[in-house]
DNA sequence: CTCGTTACGGTTGAC
DNA sequence: CTGTCAACCGTAACG
């Protein structure tokens, strides 16, 4: 089916965080308790609430540059092997290990495409085409690419005070995530700054809430962003040491599915997790979800809500691990908003 | 009763 | 434009 609205989503998280046990939440919001566990499972292991790029295909490696490569090396010597053309690849940079195609997809390319060497590919004539289309595969469900050719973001992880915009430039060539530092908490320091945090609780929630990062996407200036990396920069929280810190930073957006580094055709792994320590204490107040448009935004109300929704007999019932320990955090994360987000 | 896991059928989107 | 394929989804059932 259908992912569950990103509103619901959040609202779990939000409940979990709060205390409330996972079949209280399954209960509430009328969510099987698989789908629950499995949305908090996730949150807990990369803190992204967001689902996985559903359909689709992969990502291709033989990219039209990398046939326009082939070309050449098959142009520059006639005899050359499939295997060798793959070496060239790899040394002249054109793929990394990790997308390199194989053997048999460059015979293929030759036989199929340069079989006739004279043709003109499409993309001849100088204009070279990004590696990666700039919404390479899902423009909803993007997916990170924690890979050791991380994004030039990566570069940056410990200068707060660099060009951020690099984040977005890179998007196309760190086969990106949409949910980038930019939408994520452009909007929600626009949310902020707006006082646009009523939400629309409860009532019905957009019918397409999956674009709304695009939409935000395009709705706020690419400054904030710079906020954003640099918040994460100087608290020293960055929670994917591993995967493009620069995109990652604000885990709790990212989406939830990963290609693993190792390899974007085999092993969909699926969450690249295990980086992100439990607790998130970065996270203001449950709200991986502020972000968010109408219908999502936390606030008062609804924060009162989740609190009367607690069993009075249940509560220090058993130690729930999670303890709301946001309190500080929080603090700080609105000065911080306070004072960089004017 | 709670919750992690998984089979299943559905939806999605690139090709 | 339609069909195929492979990905993820949430539910239901099991343990």
């Amino acid at each position: 089916g259908r992912p569950l609205p990103n509103a619901i989503r959040l609202r779990i998280v939000e409940l979990a965080q709060l205390g409330i046990r996972p079949c209280d939440i399954s209960r509430q919001l009328r969510v099987s308790h698989g789908c629950v566990s499995k949305i908090l499972a996730r949150y807990n292991e990369t803190g992204s609430i967001l689902p996985g790029a559903i359909g689709g295909s992969k990502p291709r490696v033989t990219t039209p540059n990398v046939v326009k490569h082939i070309r050449d090396y098959k142009q520059g010597d006639p005899g050359i092997f499939a295997w060798e053309i793959r070496d060239r690849l790899l040394a002249d940079g054109v793929c990394d290990k990790y997308n390199v195609p194989s053997v048999s997809s460059i015979s293929r390319i030759l036989r199929n495409k340069i079989g006739s060497l004279s043709q003109p590919g499409p993309y001849d004539g100088g204009k070279q085409p990004p590696p990666q289309p700039a919404l390479p595969y899902n423009h909803i469900y993007q997916y990170p690419y924690p890979g050791p050719m991380a994004s030039p973001a990566a570069k940056m992880g410990g200068h707060p005070g660099a060009p951020v915009a690099a984040a977005h430039v890179s998007l196309p060539r760190s086969w990106p995530s949409a949910h980038s530092v930019t939408n994520i908490l452009g909007i929600r320091t626009f949310v902020e700054q707006t006082g646009a945090l009523a939400g629309t609780e409860g009532s019905a929630y957009p019918p397409k809430m999956e674009d709304w990062p695009s939409v935000n996407r395009t709705a706020f200036p690419p400054a904030q962003a710079v906020n954003g990396i640099d918040k994460a920069a100087m608290e020293g929280d960055i929670k994917y040491p591993q995967p493009a810190p620069g995109l990652s930073s604000v885990g709790s957006f990212l989406p939830a599915c990963a290609y693993p580094p190792s390899n974007q055709h085999g092993v969909y792994g699926g969450p690249a997790g295990g980086y992100i320590p439990p607790g998130h204490p970065w996270q203001p107040q449950g709200s991986p979800l502020a972000h968010h448009g109408p219908g999502v935004a936390v606030h008062g109300g609804d924060l009162a809500t989740a609190m009367a929704f607690k069993q009075p007999g249940r509560e220090g019932e058993k130690e729930r691990k999670r303890t709301n320990e946001g309190g500080k955090v929080t603090c700080a994360y609105l000065v911080y908003f306070s004072r960089y987000c004017k």
